[in-house]
RNA sequence: GUCCCCAUCGUCUAGCCUGGUCCAGGACACAGGCCUUUCACGCCUGCGACAGGGGUUCAAAUCCCCUUGGGGACGCCA
């Protein structure tokens, strides 16, 4: 597809709760259509619930984008602040006869719903106030604003990824355009605000489909150009089934969240995220991974699939652990130093260089920022205990022999140089071990770390240094001896 | 219930529009191997799909129809 003129998109949340991971793609595919074509990429706070909106969600909404990288190019924009916005629009829909009043009781139509939904059968309204004379229209009384749906309308819209979807006569219900406090409907503010903000292109989530015929027979009536729509398929649960917040618990076990921030937690890197999120749905070809400049360059509507996607946490991790082997150490360092707190490290006063040293050796071993926080605690505290069966397995008598050579050599070599420490090795190796290294390494990998896994063990020396090396050796020497420090 | 949408390996997908190059390609996951001081990384190999049935055609994953399965929508929520 060659480059759009014009394009001008925007991301439309509610803030009642924190950012939905459905929601970030939907506001990713938005920001990278707009880039692509030289568009704007607009952010509109849907707020007219006042009873649900709250500024604390606004807040985390923001928090989330910025987060993933997304960028707005102007203000957001509140609906609660264009309330008289709507007001004209609703006037001028009144008074040229393309609205009518409705005093039908709140109360009576919801039983004549229930009635509908009891008998199995499609609800509309009945259009009891269609029929009445406006200057007849009771006065003093509450009432709503409909919609008087036209007798004409287009059989079908064009969706960019949908294809051609019929505009069916059952959907067209003269819905409710203004409640009775004459605040706003969704329906009745989203083609207001898109209509006036001059948005091209409506690109939003597949559970908005059945809107948007009612949506642009308002465009019509209204005298607006309608914009083109493209219709998303949804993001799901591993069961196949829309994404529901009240599932997280579950969600939680199988490491998968509803929430944006909650992958920031989990530790995912934010373009991570963004790549995963991006190629759910859409693909260029057999490429996996994606800058954001080629992210801009080659995302496109066209290419986009039809059928909804399901979170798969493998995948993620993969793509999460490309960008950490791809990331600089110190970005990573940097990164890292809020997740060793939570596990009660203050890195940040180290002296400089070490928590990088420390993340190149354990970048190509976690595939996430929570995993590797983990496995860095070893270098800073030293082992309170040893594997059980690990022990058995490589202190069997004589082990101390190996350790006391090691530490030996600790005192009188430069353990701080890497290529120093492994010379040491191979030479103990071949001398007490026959040439078999992993004899030597296990029994000191085991003091040092308490456990036979970790990084190259003259990585894990080197970045100790002697001192710790001699008294860690000194502690498992006595563990030994049967006499625990 | 009504309406709408969708349908290629377990998952994300390429191919479908413009039938033949597809006994269907890539990636994740999984299994095995190599490398190796452990664990990883990396590399190699393997496993694994055109939902089913009818058409159309010399030829169908690709076009048409039906069935089945899945999903979504039916608010004075957004």
């Amino acid at each position: 597809m060659s480059a759009i003129e014009n394009v001008r998109v925007r991301f439309a949340p509610s803030p009642t709760g924190y950012l939905h991971i459905g929601g970030v793609r939907t506001a990713i595919f938005n920001c990278l259509f707009a880039r692509r074509h030289g568009g704007e990429f607009l952010l509109r706070i849907e707020d007219t619930d006042v009873e649900r909106s709250t500024q604390e969600a606004v807040d985390q909404i923001i928090d989330s984008l910025r987060w993933i990288g997304l960028d707005w190019d102007r203000e957001p924009v509140f609906q609660s602040k264009r309330l008289e916005i709507y007001q004209e629009h609703l006037e001028r829909l009144l008074k040229e006869g393309q609205a009518y009043r409705c005093y039908c009781p709140a109360e009576e139509l919801e039983a004549k719903r229930q009635k509908a939904i009891a008998a199995k059968v499609t609800y509309k309204y009945d259009r009891t106030c269609r029929k009445r004379d406006p200057d007849e229209d009771p006065a003093g009384r509450p009432f709503v604003v409909r919609f008087k749906t036209p007798e004409i309308y287009p059989d079908h819209y064009n969706d960019l990824i949908m294809g051609s979807i019929p505009i069916d006569e059952e959907k067209l219900d003269d819905w409710i355009l203004a409640r009775t406090d004459k605040t706003p409907t969704y329906n009745f503010s989203v083609v207001v605000d898109d209509a006036t903000m001059e948005i091209s292109h409506v690109i939003r989530g597949n559970d908005h489909k059945d809107n948007t015929p009612k949506q642009i027979l308002l465009y019509q009536a209204l005298e607006y150009p309608v914009p083109s729509f493209a219709h998303m398929p949804l993001t799901h649960g591993p069961d196949g089934s829309k994404l529901s917040k009240r599932r997280e618990q579950e969600y939680r076990k199988l490491g998968i969240s509803v929430s944006v921030q909650e992958y920031r937690k989990m530790g995912y890197l934010p373009h991570a995220l963004l790549n995963y999120l991006a190629r759910l749905g859409w693909s260029h070809g057999d490429q996996e991974i994606f800058t954001r400049s080629e992210l801009e360059q080659k995302f496109d509507l066209d290419a986009v699939g039809k059928s909804a996607g399901i979170l798969d946490p493998s995948k993620l991790k993969w793509v999460n652990a490309h960008y950490i082997k791809e990331t600089g150490d110190s970005e990573i360092a940097e990164l890292l130093v809020p997740y060793l707190a939570e596990l009660g490290i203050e890195a940040a006063a180290d002296p400089p260089g070490h928590l990088q040293n420390i993340v190149s050796t354990l970048k190509p071993r976690a595939e996430t920022l929570v995993e590797m926080a983990e496995k860095a605690v070893f270098y800073f505290k030293a082992p309170d205990s040893y594997d059980p069966k690990s022990r058995k397995k490589w202190w069997k008598p004589g082990a101390e022999v190996v350790l006391e050579k090691i530490r030996g050599m600790a005192e009188s070599l430069d353990f701080n140089d890497e290529s120093t420490v492994e010379t040491a090795f191979r030479k103990l190796a071949d001398e007490a071990a026959g040439g078999k290294l992993g004899k030597v390494a296990q029994p000191i990998r085991l003091a040092l770390t308490g456990t036979t896994v970790s990084p190259s063990l003259f990585e894990v020396i080197s970045i100790l240094g002697s001192e710790e090396v001699i008294r860690r050796l000194d502690r498992a020497l006595a563990e030994l001896s049967g006499n625990p420090a």
